[in-house]
DNA sequence: TTGTAAGCGTTATCAT
DNA sequence: ATGATAACGCTTACAA
């Protein structure tokens, strides 16, 4: 009908009142007489007015309610990961107390026309992992005054860090499957680098992603010369390649496997039971993140336990924290040891097999 | 250093042209000599100024480049469907050509702080099923004028639906069943309606679940009297529960299962496993989604392959028509009905077992 | 190719 | 409790 939506100076004049009055109306920020109130209200209803344009009051306000969330990888293979769609939950919640939402912000943009790290409203931005092309974005962000916080990677300088005990953690399940007996183990590692295909490693291979780093240097500082084979991500379906490229020679099978995902481990322990050997009789299996794997009962991981709701959640507190004036602080989580039934001693069976030999 | 943020104006000043110059140097939409085009950028460089801030200009514009998503449920869980994160990608696709990013919204806000359809910024929305409670903010959304288009899910009036032909497809899979000489089947379903938990239904139990009861039609257009269960989600585990229910009493056995959705249907043959039974000898299992399912080889699902891709991509290019001032159009998808190996005719040893009987 | 000018719709501040 | 005023920072006709 109208030529142009009302904006709230329409209704204040059609209510006889302030734009002013009419902008505390809706956002109630001040005492307002009651006949006042329903005055504008009723203007506002009879105009069609549903209330203040959220990107003139962002304007105004300097701020939008947006914190953009980066992923380096695709959005659809980024939440085929449990521990992201479980941080995902736990930064919602974190920012909630800011009022914001999460605006899917990908590393990359092809096209070119995507919103960016410097095109988005944003009022601060949360960085899952951070890649090189990542860093120069950044700077800009920074610059512009919107707090960044990096989970699970280092975005250097002064940029807050959410991490993970990850090295620590790891001995610990290596050290659970030394003191069961085991001495030929093999770790089944997520990607190398990005882009990685999936295949064993050299001992010296140089390691791009801090977590697969970590993790290994954790493994390794039990298990020295443990062989490694690095899987093309975090999914079932690579953990049981990993597990029959580990299982596929008879005479160099390994007691034990560390696997640096629980999606990882399950896929080991299908590839175990398709090799005729039985978790963890013959062949002792443990994950790392403690997420419910879909499908997997009954067994239940030896893992890591990483609070990954946490991690989301101390992210979202994080800017919050630095949106509200305070310093940025980095928060380094624990995972927590949980023997499951998939680890066990080295038994009379495996321990009758051929050593593997490493290298 | 300085007391506020430099702005356009300030660049402009310092390198001496005007603020619409300035602006035009960083939007690309002019021509600018090279010389002016370097003295503005230089200005910049010295100013610190790292380009124009996106919440003036999306109120300038009249557009803000987001696009929110609004989700019934909890983000973890809808992120854990492998058909939600699909359309996710779809969507992300289908909004690029906007230049927009994806704002995700939860539709019920207890806190009361978070954004919603009314508070923040958008240029347009997508719902993802649409539960009575959101049928308010509706209302106000597509009275400011922003385009609105629902998946899998009836908002009513005149917005536009993205659909699926979930009875005909489903139909089409139990008539595969019956050709192969089926005639005791049992129906794996999803959810009745919000905070189900997981059990037998009556045939008369009212189905507040769209899909639910759209699929359930199909099933019984060629099986009336097939028994169904009901899961509480889409999860291999609560598939699993529901093949124990099942296949628990020898004598009353179904030669065939026709599950809702393929993580079900992966449930639904693990637990035939678990019972002795081999898929599809002595049971045939039809799933619904065409999803790859994480760790199901080797079986290959005899499956309804949604688009489900395409209907995110679809709502994409709706809310792209209507924010051009096209009219908003429904789209209503078509399944493409694959056959795995996990179906098959009716064997010996399957019919050997007594019936069971319906109800 | 560059400049001028007029908003975009709201809200914070300060008076009254 | 209400109102007047002045930004918030930018973009885009239109004019030069």
């Amino acid at each position: 009908m109208s030529s142009r939506r009302p904006t709230i100076s329409d209704v204040a004049r059609t209510a006889g009142v302030s734009p002013s009055t009419a902008s505390v109306v809706f956002s109630g920020k001040a005492a307002v007489a009651e006949t006042t109130r329903q005055r504008v209200l009723d203007a506002a209803a009879s105009l069609g007015y549903t209330g203040p344009d959220p990107r003139a009051a962002s304007l105004r306000r300097g701020r939008s309610g947006i914190v953009g969330v980066v992923f380096e990888e695709h959005l659809g293979a980024a939440f085929r990961d449990p521990v992201k769609t479980l941080m995902m939950d736990g930064l919602a919640d974190g920012v909630a107390p800011l009022g914001a939402g999460l605006l899917l912000l990908r590393d990359h943009s092809p096209g070119g026309t995507e919103p960016t790290l410097m095109t988005a409203p944003l009022d601060a931005a949360v960085l899952i992992g951070c890649s090189g092309m990542l860093r120069e974005s950044l700077a800009v962000v920074t610059a512009r005054g919107i707090p960044v916080v990096v989970i699970e990677g280092d975005a250097g300088e002064g940029i807050p860090r959410i991490a993970l005990d990850n090295r620590e953690a790891q001995r610990q399940a290596a050290s659970h499957l030394r003191a069961h007996g085991h001495a030929d183990v093999a770790v089944v590692a997520l990607p190398v680098r990005a882009g990685w295909e999936r295949g064993w490693i050299a001992h010296d291979e140089p390691i791009e992603i801090d977590v697969t780093r970590e993790r290994l240097a954790g493994a390794r500082d039990v298990f020295p010369h443990a062989r490694i084979f690095s899987a093309a991500g975090s999914f079932i379906d690579e953990g049981l390649a990993a597990g029959r490229a580990l299982f596929a020679d008879p005479s160099a099978r390994p007691t034990a496997v560390i696997a640096q995902s629980d999606l990882l481990a399950a896929g080991v322990i299908r590839a175990a039971e398709e090799a005729g050997l039985r978790v963890p009789d013959d062949v002792s299996v443990t994950g790392f993140d403690g997420v419910v794997v879909d499908g997997l009962a009954p067994y239940e991981l030896t893992t890591l336990v990483q609070p990954a709701v946490d991690k989301g959640r101390a992210a979202g507190h994080a800017v919050a924290a630095m949106l509200g004036g305070d310093p940025a602080v980095s928060i380094r989580f624990t995972c927590d040891f949980r023997e499951g039934n998939t680890t066990g001693p080295v038994t009379a069976r495996a321990a009758e097999q051929p050593m593997s030999v490493p290298r």
